[in-house]
DNA sequence: TACACGCCATACACAAGTGTACGGCTTAGC
DNA sequence: GCTAAGCCGTACACTTGTGTATGGCGTGTA
C-alpha cells in the first residue's frame, strides 16, 4: 500500500544517488514491468550513460533486489502506521484501510500498478515470493484485528479478513486497467462495504460446519 | 478458465506444425511468463532450429498474438459451455462455476498463471487490454445471472457478482503462488460459499445507499 | 593551489535475441 | 521413381543488453 514519503533531495545539484536510479526503475516498472527497467534505458531516462550506474549499483540483480526491499520496508512502515490508527468506531477503520488501500488519484496507481508487477516476479523468483507472502500476512492479521473488534468471533473475523483481502486484490487488478472507468473506485469501496462490512456489524455470522 | 481439449494430434510424426509451438510457448509463459516466450529458447525446448519456427509464424509478435487468440476462443467456448450448465438448483450451480474456476489439480493451474501473465501483459498492451476486458464482462453477466436466482433482486445480483468475480481474481493471485498450501483451495471455496452464496440464499439483501 | 575523492563518459568484449536468404532433406502424389 | 511441396538447418547481419577497465572532470579540503 501506498504512501511515499517526500523524495530524499539529491544530494549534489545535478549528479545523481542511488535513489534517482530506484526512482527511475520504479517508474520503468510501473509503466512496462520489470523487465523494461533496463540498464541502458534507465540510463537514456536520467540523461546519463551507464557508467554512472555501476557506480552506485553492483550489476542490473543489485538494482531489481534494492528496488523491491525499499517496497517492502516502505509496506512495513505503513502497515505499522495502520495498526496503530485505531478508534472506537470499527465499522470506520475498517473503511479507513479500504480508503487508503484503493486511493485511486496521484501516485497511488503506480503504488497497485508496481506491486501487481512484483507478484508477477514473485511468481517465478523464491525470495520474492517469500517477502510477498510476508507482507501478505502482515496485512492480513491487521484487517483480521479490525475484524475482531466487528464480530467478536476470531473465527469469522478471519474468514471475513481474508476475504476482504481476496477482494482488495482483485480491485488492484480491476484498477489498474489502462481503461478503468474513473467511477470504479466507489463502485468497489460500496461493495466492500456493503457486503463485507456492514452485515457482519451487528449479527455475528457463525454459519460455519 | 480451463478444460483444454485434447492436443490436436501432430500432423506428420516427428514434425511441428503451429500448435506445437503454441504448446511450447504456453508452456513457456506459465513458468516464467510472456517475456520467456523467445523464439530461441522454444526452438531449444522443442529440439529444432528457429528455421522451422519462422515456416509456421511470421514474426514473434505473430505467435504471441496467436497466443492469447487461442485463448480468447477457448474463454468463450468455456463460458458458453457454463451458461448453458443449469440446473433447478441456483446454488449447486455458483458452487460449480467456483469448482471449475478453482480446480486446483492438473493443468488448471497452469491456465490461472497464464491468465495472470496474460493480465499482466494486457496492463501494458491495448488490445489484449481490450480481449481481457470482454472475458471479464462476459464472465461477470454469466456470474450476475446465477446469483439473479438465487436473490431474485437485479441489483444485489451484479453486486454480488462483481464480489463474487473479484475475490475470485484474487483467488487466482493466491493460488499461484510457489508455496501456496495445497489445502487452500478448500479454504477459500469454503470462504466464498459461507459469506457470498449462503447468506443470500434466503434474505435477500439489500441495504443500499 | 594541489590533491584526493566522488561521479560520470568512453570504449571494448561478450551474450542473447530477432529476421532473412538460401540450401537440403523427406514425404506425399502422380 | 520423379517431382513438388512442406519442413527444417545453416549462415549472416543487425539490435539490444550486460559488465569491466580506464580515463576525465568537477568539487571540497588540507
Amino acid at each position: 500500500m501506498p504512501r511515499t514519503p517526500p523524495p530524499p533531495p539529491t544530494p549534489t545539484p545535478n549528479r545523481l544517488g542511488q535513489g534517482d536510479w530506484l526512482d527511475a526503475a520504479f517508474a520503468a516498472v510501473v509503466e512496462g514491468g520489470f523487465d523494461q527497467a533496463r540498464v541502458l534505458s534507465l540510463s537514456k531516462r536520467l540523461g546519463v550513460t551507464r557508467g554512472s550506474f555501476y557506480w552506485h549499483f553492483a550489476s542490473h540483480a543489485d538494482l531489481i533486489e534494492a528496488l523491491w526491499a525499499r517496497w517492502y520496508a516502505r509496506e512495513l512502515a505503513v502497515a505499522q502506521q495502520l495498526r496503530s490508527h485505531t478508534t472506537d468506531r470499527p465499522k470506520d477503520d475498517l473503511m479507513h484501510l479500504v480508503q487508503v488501500a484503493l486511493a485511486h488519484a496521484g501516485e497511488d496507481l503506480q503504488n497497485m500498478r508496481f506491486e501487481l508487477a512484483l507478484r508477477d516476479l514473485g511468481r517465478h523468483d523464491a525470495k520474492v515470493a517469500q517477502q510477498l507472502a510476508q507482507v501478505d500476512q502482515l496485512r492480513l492479521s491487521l484487517f483480521e484485528e479490525k475484524f475482531l473488534r466487528l464480530t467478536a468471533n476470531p473465527k469469522t473475523a478471519a474468514d471475513l479478513a481474508g476475504l476482504f483481502y481476496l477482494a482488495l486484490v482483485g480491485c488492484y487488478q480491476a484498477l489498474s486497467r489502462p481503461n478503468s472507468p474513473p467511477d470504479s473506485e466507489q463502485h468497489l469501496k460500496r461493495l466492500i462495504s456493503v457486503y463485507l462490512v456492514e452485515p457482519h456489524q451487528v449479527t455475528p455470522n457463525a454459519k460455519l460446519a
